[in-house]
DNA sequence: GGGTAACTGG
DNA sequence: CCAGTTACCC
């Protein structure tokens, strides 16, 4: 059995104790992190190692940073998708654990429609589709996890009306994030559970979470090679909902494979 | 048995759980509090009155505030020592009980000579001295304590060479603060003891605390009337020296009086 | 609402 | 070194 974990942890220095009380009640593999908010040497590697993860770290003061941490080791690990223009920022990391791609990745925000950070999300997108274009064939067996910052469909917001025009549910966000899709990657939650309303990120303001007025905006992808391996995949609130110590505004999400 | 009570205790937010813990260990009847750092309604209240004070407040915004915690009432409580020019700040508070008058006073630090902060210092203690001739007497029984910000002797600072010309230290303070000696007040501390080298402030730099490297510039000061009830003066470095949760660079001061 | 940084006061 | 602040990001 093989569980790949994907979770935006906002601020790994801050959030590292919660990560390791969730890592004993759900002892996945491989965890992919983003959002670490600190710089690669400020990653808590030796409380890693001491649970026997070898973790490889994209970090960045203040934003974004990525991380894998995984109980086998890997190889081909790279950082960035190979464009000048947004590897600026750390937020992507990937490597290979024999012939089965990891690739990590936080999306932008994208703030709201029409701004700067707006076209920065779609171009990064369209960035990112290009990566894969150079790097990797639909033919691969790739796990693409992350925070995509883009609810796929309606039925992945608590609200579509009330959302209406909010970031991450409009429709060139929502375009940009099904050409990943139609590269050749697998939606695994939705493969497997068609019609199951599940959200991974709720607000921290008004209490969002006990309301589940939440978004499905973390996911695990996955090209067709793996679709027979795979298992299971869920949505973990447990560390969401936790008062002490803060949670993440976002929740695991949890991908099995029996490979 | 009367116990008074002085503590800087540099945010009453982030120090209230460090003062019941040293309440528990020395349950003072009144607790004098400077750098309170936040506004009059911030101030744990409830958390005082379940211990059974009874708390009269000036707090301000993020610099100085004072309070008088106190397990009997107080009457003619007043904020401020009526000079427009120093009452724009949040540093002194006081009351009567009974025939006896409580004045708790944040004297201001001077940051360096020269500067203008150091002259405000300087005025400070000059309108101070103007507003005890004003309202008082030196025959009135009077408890003056806070953060003189000032080591009035040598023997109040761990070095005097290491130290010279440093704020705190310095000749022109300290006539500043002889000048309530003059006055009419008697430094407690230092007529039961007048050998006595003890410290009630160490820097939180360089582990000072631990090296013994402090100045005493808390007091306790009493008019004349008092004397015969003091009983003893002790500095508890207790709260001083605990590492969780993380202390005060100063620790309280406690008068014991037999009235 | 919760994290970061840079600044200021002590 | 340890508080507080404002400003930015999500």
């Amino acid at each position: 059995m093989l569980r790949v974990a994907t979770w935006n942890v906002n601020s790994i220095r801050s959030r590292k104790e919660l990560v390791f009380m969730w890592l004993e009640r759900v002892p996945v593999e491989i965890l992919c992190l983003q959002e670490l908010k600190t710089e690669t040497h400020n990653f808590p590697f030796l409380d890693f190692e001491r649970l026997g993860y070898k973790c490889y770290v994209h970090g960045q003061k203040a934003y974004n940073g990525v991380a894998i941490c995984s109980k086998f080791g890997l190889e081909d690990v790279f950082k960035g998708i190979g464009d000048a223009k947004f590897d600026v920022e750390s937020r992507v990391i990937g490597g290979r654990l024999k012939d089965l791609w990891l690739i990590n990745c936080y999306f932008p925000h994208g703030e709201e429609r029409g701004g700067k950070k707006f076209y920065y999300k779609l171009e990064f997108y369209d960035a990112f589709c290009k990566f894969l274009d150079r790097s990797f064939s639909p033919s691969d067996k790739i796990v693409l996890v992350g925070d995509m910052n883009v609810a796929l469909e309606d039925i992945d917001v608590y609200d579509p009306v009330v959302l209406k025009d909010t970031i991450g549910t409009m429709p060139e966000e929502r375009q940009a994030l099904r050409r990943l899709l139609d590269w050749g990657f697998v939606d695994a939650f939705r493969y497997l559970y068609p019609n199951k309303v599940e959200f991974t990120w709720w607000d921290y303001i008004g209490g969002a979470v006990w309301k589940n007025q939440g978004m499905r905006i973390d996911y695990i992808f996955i090209t067709e090679h793996l679709l027979k391996s795979l298992k299971d995949v869920f949505v973990d609130t447990w560390a969401r909902k936790k008062r002490q110590p803060k949670p993440s505004d976002h929740a695991p999400v949890v991908g099995v494979f029996e490979l």
